[in-house]
DNA sequence: GTCTATAAACCGATAGAC
DNA sequence: GTCTATCGGTTTATAGAC
């Protein structure tokens, strides 16, 4: 027993070794082609194998993009949940934007995986149910400030209209996930927020500001700047209320 | 001559007709597979053509690709232009909502198209610059309302400190083309509206909010309203100032 | 300008020996 | 679990007859 339990761990360890390098393979790839021209053959001739080996670690190749968009995700959330504790202790609106800086300077350093998370669907993949989790981390840090920013007394409830009756509905179940307490109304800004942000970073990225505005760096932060005071976040935080 | 004239004209008819068939016939493949996978060969072979009669027609893929995009920008530009033209009269509020409604619907309506236009760019291409004029059409429909607005005072200018230079400096190009004269905070805040919107398309469209929020229309609705809100444009215009 | 034929690649996936 | 060999398909692009 201890030793065929010896050996099954040597094993184990030897195949999420060999999956691990795929895995970066397959990422190395992505970097320089883009994720529609990534294939199970071109790996395995990179790595020396044949391509049936793959099989034995991912039955299929959409099974090899789910793993990359997973560890996408989670590079992106490393990045963002260490941008948001880095910024523990400052004000939410300084916390807010070191997060929307750190987000950015992945995608920049990531442009293919961030296509790949945040771009055009792949033509004939459907993302597994395991992808939801990674994929809300950075948006959770970012849900986490407004929670933070509202418990703490930083943040302005903005003056408008009380929502429409649908609109209510819509952001209620989101609301109560990620920010209970938070009112609606700010729920609301801060999916509008959410989108702008990375709307931002997709036009960006894929060169959409071209020939439009040159010191897109500046855009960017007066984008956040706008973004925070559309969800109430001030630089001097206001009286607590 | 005369008859040359007229012999060469009919060719060039046929000529044109038969290119516009094959880019009706790509549009059709692009609508059901995605541009990752639109092949010259699949597009012949549906016409009944030999794949190498193409080459008469596009030298290449990607001259193509670039004709779908021109033909892609044009009829959202196309959309745009009639909406603005179908709200004029009424307040800039109104227009800037049913330009949005509308842009959102093309998208809807055309998902692979959209995402041809605005989604990952794609590896390996890059666009002539011939698709810069169509591309801008629908951008100039949303800043000639704010550009409208302004000149009728119905536009409150937003109390904000004033920009970085660098920021003033970054938009101020993009404002003296396409909104001259309208300060050039606005013109920033235009710019996100911009991104915005198309951020919330895309995130709708490329399945950002499964999961998240169910009524997208309604969402969508109040983003609107809220990026209004951004452009200083309200459902009943103030005073003119 | 359209055709056949072909070159020279590529792909995902599987069968079966070892 | 890795290999060879293969199936059955795909692609862009060109050559040359008609």
């Amino acid at each position: 027993m201890e030793t065929k339990g010896v050996v099954q761990n040597a094993r184990e360890r030897v195949r999420a070794a060999v999956s691990a390098d795929i895995v970066a393979e397959a990422r190395r790839q992505l970097a320089v082609e883009g994720a529609a021209s990534l294939s199970l053959r071109a790996v395995a001739r990179q790595l020396g194998m044949a391509s049936s080996a793959m099989y034995r670690y991912f039955p299929s190749r959409d099974e090899l993009l789910t793993a990359l968009i997973v560890e996408g995700y989670d590079a992106l959330g490393d990045v963002a949940e260490g941008a948001a504790a880095a910024g523990a202790g400052t004000t939410a609106y300084k916390r807010f934007r070191t997060v929307c800086r750190a987000i950015r300077g992945w995608a920049f350093d990531h442009p293919h995986e961030y296509a790949l998370l945040y771009g055009s669907p792949i033509p004939g993949y459907q993302a597994p149910g395991l992808t939801v989790g990674p994929a809300s981390r950075a948006t959770l840090v970012l849900t986490g400030i407004v929670l933070d920013a509202h418990r703490a007394g930083e943040l302005t409830v903005p003056d408008e209209p009380p929502l429409a009756r649908a609109v209510a509905a819509a952001v209620r179940p989101v609301g109560q996930l990620a920010m209970p307490g938070v009112p609606l109304s700010v729920v609301a800004r801060a999916l509008a927020v959410w989108t702008g942000l990375f709307g931002q970073i997709s036009f960006e990225l894929f060169g959409r500001f071209d020939g439009v505005v040159d010191d897109t760096d500046a855009l960017f932060d007066h984008a956040v700047t706008l973004m925070a005071g559309q969800l109430g976040l001030e630089p001097r935080p206001a009286r607590h209320g």
